[in-house]
DNA sequence: ATGTTGACATTGA
DNA sequence: TTCAATGCCAACA
């Protein structure tokens, strides 16, 4: 592909429909590299100023370890429950209910 | 050019 | 079960 490792993951980011959430793992699996985890984060901090709806991306444990790169832990949790989504008591996102495979759709 | 860091995940002990 | 170490790719010092 011509497109770099950053390129595909704003490509599948993007591919994320709304209401719906996935994980750094998932991303980079599905890349090719399921370690590559770290990189993927690396893309959507990249990413920052470009439309990609960072928000939607968690952690394996459906923590938003990426809220405090959005200027506060309330604002990606707000965007998210904005899209229909559901966090748990430990303020994490259901990704048994939300959880969305980038090969999977 | 080399070494460290970074929004993580997985495996081994 | 929990903790530590390793892998991945790119940017920064």
């Amino acid at each position: 592909m011509d497109a770099d490792f950053f390129d595909r993951v704003w490509e599948v980011v993007d591919r994320i429909p709304r209401g719906r959430v996935t994980t750094y793992g998932h991303i980079a699996g599905y890349l090719g590299s399921r370690s590559a985890a770290r990189t993927v984060g690396w893309a959507l901090g990249a990413a920052k100023n470009t439309p990609l709806p960072c928000h939607r991306v968690v952690n394996r444990h459906g923590a938003l370890t990426a809220a405090q790169r959005f200027g506060g832990p309330h604002v990606m949790s707000d965007m998210l429950r904005n899209e229909g989504v559901e966090f748990d008591d430990e303020g994490c996102v259901r990704l048994d209910l939300h959880l969305w495979d980038p090969a999977g759709e």
